[in-house]
DNA sequence: TGACTACCTGACTAAATGGTTAAATGGTTA
DNA sequence: TAACCATTTAACCATTTAGTCAGGTAGTCA
């Protein structure tokens, strides 16, 4: 091996318990919230004793700030987008079934930033205003022009983005509550097929594309 | 005013007392979580000493468990039901307008409802498991009637009461997520006639019953 | 191999927090 | 008015918790 090696020797360990850090984090954040979530119990859950924790993040703040970036690469890395040029039908099919598959894969990570959400998002504010704004009017104006040609009814869709959002996101934030309520241990595949098929069914049917 | 005034004397100011700590306690229940609002911060907000407010709550979990009630209570009365008489279209157009309208009107008792199941519902289980799971069966036995009857589509009716809940009360819980997107301070009462126009629109054409 | 740096961790500290106590105050009724 | 009970509150305490530090170990490179 030259030097040339991609693998770097050094900060190898660092990204290894960096990675371990935050998933342990991520759980803690989730089952206690910020403040009920400690370095302690995040070192526990983690395996590593707790100065190791604050050897490579230098306070809780920090982690939380981590764990939440990385959600948000995560979810977005996976959620995919809605294209222009496959028309309104395939278009929100496919971004029904990657939300409702991250929802089922990634619970945690729809959790996380559902409650940071609802706690006033103090640490995601500038997120909000500048990228997600930017993106619903982006894909609100798609959608109106496809209205406009006569390619779906008229509904508004700013709210229609929102309902997506809401209706996918449901199965990872409730999910308690849905097992719960369909008496069950834990979701299987064929539920999440179910899911993305009832609600293309519904939505689609909605926006006069069926 | 005889001793038979329904005006109790004893006990006035203790009523008086708990909404005023209960009321602080569910937006610093909100805001923070349950570890991270502390008695100082509710007995803050309710301009109280913290002694007087664990003179009426026995602790902090006290405070919390009455909040949940409370908040519960609430919710449920103001939600209405699905009636069977009416037909398909008219109960859920009624049951929509009522879950958008609770959501406007009490966001912080869907906010505490949904940080609660998140975490994974340890105060609910119960509330889940009976009362919740008894009434989405009865509901869902009834869609099942309108569909056998052909009154509307073929939906799978578990997944309608759940995407009923989580869009009408999406509007609660990511306020700010929402009024972010839609660059605005605050909601008004145009706001909440156009989400249940929306989500009727939708919700009953999705099902057949347009 | 020796020097350098990254990594690891037990022991400690200062501050915050939930909850107690005891003494004072105010209202009610016989 | 006097006895009684509900309410109020400052001071206090035990525990938990974030964060520091100093002294160690292990990996890397010339």
């Amino acid at each position: 091996m030259t030097s040339a090696n991609p693998v770097k020797k050094t900060g190898n360990i660092r990204a290894k318990s960096k990675i371990k850090i935050l998933t342990a984090a991520s759980t803690e954040f989730v089952l206690q919230g910020y403040r009920g979530a400690t370095v302690q119990s995040i070192a526990d859950r983690a395996e590593l004793p707790k100065a190791n924790i604050l050897y490579y993040f230098k306070n809780k703040e920090n982690i939380y700030q981590a764990v939440l970036e990385h959600t948000l690469e995560m979810w977005d890395e996976g959620i995919g987008d809605i294209e222009a040029n496959e028309g309104p039908k395939v278009a929100i099919e496919k971004f029904i079934a990657a939300k409702v598959r991250m929802s089922f894969k990634h619970p945690e990570a729809s959790k996380i930033y559902a409650m940071e959400i609802i706690q006033g998002a103090q640490h995601l504010k500038d997120y909000a205003r500048t990228y997600q704004r930017q993106w619903v009017r982006e894909k609100a104006k798609l959608f109106q022009q496809w209205i406009d040609s006569g390619e779906m009814l008229n509904v508004n869709p700013v709210h229609l983005i929102f309902l997506i959002w809401s209706a996918t996101q449901h199965y990872a934030d409730f999910e308690t509550q849905i097992l719960t309520i369909m008496n069950r241990a834990d979701f299987e595949e064929d539920d999440v097929e179910q899911v993305i098929a009832f609600l293309c069914d519904i939505i689609l049917r909605g926006c006069g594309l069926i």
